[in-house]
DNA sequence: CCCGATTCCTGTAGGC
DNA sequence: TGCCTACAGGAATCGG
C-alpha cells in the first residue's frame, strides 16, 4: 500500500521524466476514481511545463507554470515510466506524456486514488490545506505530538495515522514505528508522556527513512517508477507477523483491529 | 471538537 | 474446479 515511502519512491522515479519538461499530453481513460475527474484537464495541462514535483503527505503534486496536478495512489496505485509501447490494461487509468513522448502510466486497480487539477497553488488545494506536519521535516517533533494529543482519547495508533496530525503515516508504518518506540498501539494518546512521544517521533522518522532507502514496501501492487518492487517488506518487524516470535523478546506478535485496521504489536515490549 | 463506523473498489485467499 | 465470502486499507463523511 502506498504510504509516504512508496510515494517518495515513485516521485524520485518519475522526476527525471517530468520535472523541467513540458507535458505534451494527458490521456485519461477512466474518470471514475476516488473523486470523479471533472473538467477538461487535458487542455489545461497540455503544453505546460512542470516546474516542480513535490510530495505532501501521500499526495504527489505536479506544479505547472499555472496551477498543477494532484495525484494520490490510494491503496493500490502506482506510476510507472514505460520503457516501450505497452497497450494499457483495464486498470491503467491515465497517462502523462512528456515532450519527448515518454509515457508515465498511472495504474490503480481499486480506484482509491485520485487525479485533480487546480489552477492555483496545489499546496493550497482544499484537500491538502488541513494536512498535518511532514514527518521528515524539522517541524515534526515529539513535543508537537505531545501537545496535540492532550485531552484526546483515541488510541495512539489512530492518532499518528490521522493525516491532520501527521501527513503520510499509514497502517503499516504506524505499527512498525510503535514497535520501534516500544509504545503500545492501544494506549490512549492523551495519556502518553512527553518523553515517549519523543521516542515515537524519532521512531516514525527512522522507519520512514529506512523504507525510503529500500524503495518502499511491496505487499501486492506497489511498484516504483521503474516497475520494480520495494523490498522493505523483508524488514518489517511486526506487520503481518501475527503469531511469530517478537524480534526483541520471547513473546508472540499479536494482531488486533483498531479503528477497522489490522494492527500488529508485541504485547510484552510495547507498553 | 472528537471519535468510531461506514463507504468507495477489486484482487486475492480461504472455506466448502 | 468453482463459487462464495471475508479481507486488505486511505481518507472523506456521517452520526453520536
Amino acid at each position: 500500500m502506498p504510504e509516504l515511502p512508496e510515494v517518495e519512491t515513485t516521485l524520485n522515479g518519475i522526476r527525471p521524466f517530468l520535472q523541467g519538461l513540458k507535458i505534451a499530453r494527458l490521456h485519461i481513460r477512466q474518470r471514475n476514481l476516488r473523486w470523479p475527474v471533472t473538467g477538461n484537464l487535458e487542455s489545461e495541462v497540455s503544453g505546460s511545463r512542470v516546474v516542480l514535483l513535490q510530495r505532501r503527505g501521500k499526495y504527489i503534486l505536479v506544479h505547472l507554470e499555472r496551477g498543477g496536478l494532484i495525484v494520490h495512489l490510494g491503496m493500490s496505485g502506482s506510476m510507472r515510466v514505460l520503457l516501450n509501447d505497452e497497450s494499457p490494461g483495464r486498470h491503467d487509468h491515465f497517462d502523462i506524456i512528456n515532450q519527448h513522448g515518454q509515457i508515465i502510466r498511472y495504474r490503480d486497480p481499486r480506484k482509491f486514488g485520485c487525479l485533480l487539477y487546480t489552477p492555483d497553488d496545489p499546496l493550497r488545494h482544499p484537500r491538502l490545506i488541513g494536512l498535518g506536519v511532514e514527518p521528515l521535516s524539522d517541524d515534526f517533533t515529539g513535543h508537537g505530538l505531545y501537545r496535540l494529543s492532550r485531552k484526546r482519547t483515541a488510541p495512539v495508533k489512530s492518532f499518528i495515522m490521522d493525516g491532520r496530525i501527521v501527513a503520510g503515516v499509514g497502517n503499516i508504518y504506524a505499527s512498525e514505528a510503535l514497535f520501534l518506540a516500544g509504545v503500545s498501539p492501544i494506549r490512549q494518546c492523551g495519556k502518553i508522556s512527553r518523553l515517549r512521544y519523543q521516542l515515537l517521533a524519532e521512531a516514525i522518522r527512522t522507519v520512514l527513512m529506512r523504507a525510503i532507502r529500500q524503495g518502499g514496501t511491496t505487499l501486492q501492487d506497489f511498484v516504483g517508477a521503474d516497475g520494480t518492487s520495494g523490498y522493505f517488506a523483508q524488514s518489517l518487524s511486526v506487520y503481518g507477523r501475527e503469531g511469530e516470535k517478537c524480534l526483541k523478546c520471547p513473546a508472540g506478535i499479536k494482531r488486533r483491529v483498531i479503528a477497522q485496521r489490522s494492527t500488529f504489536y508485541c504485547p510484552r515490549c510495547q507498553i
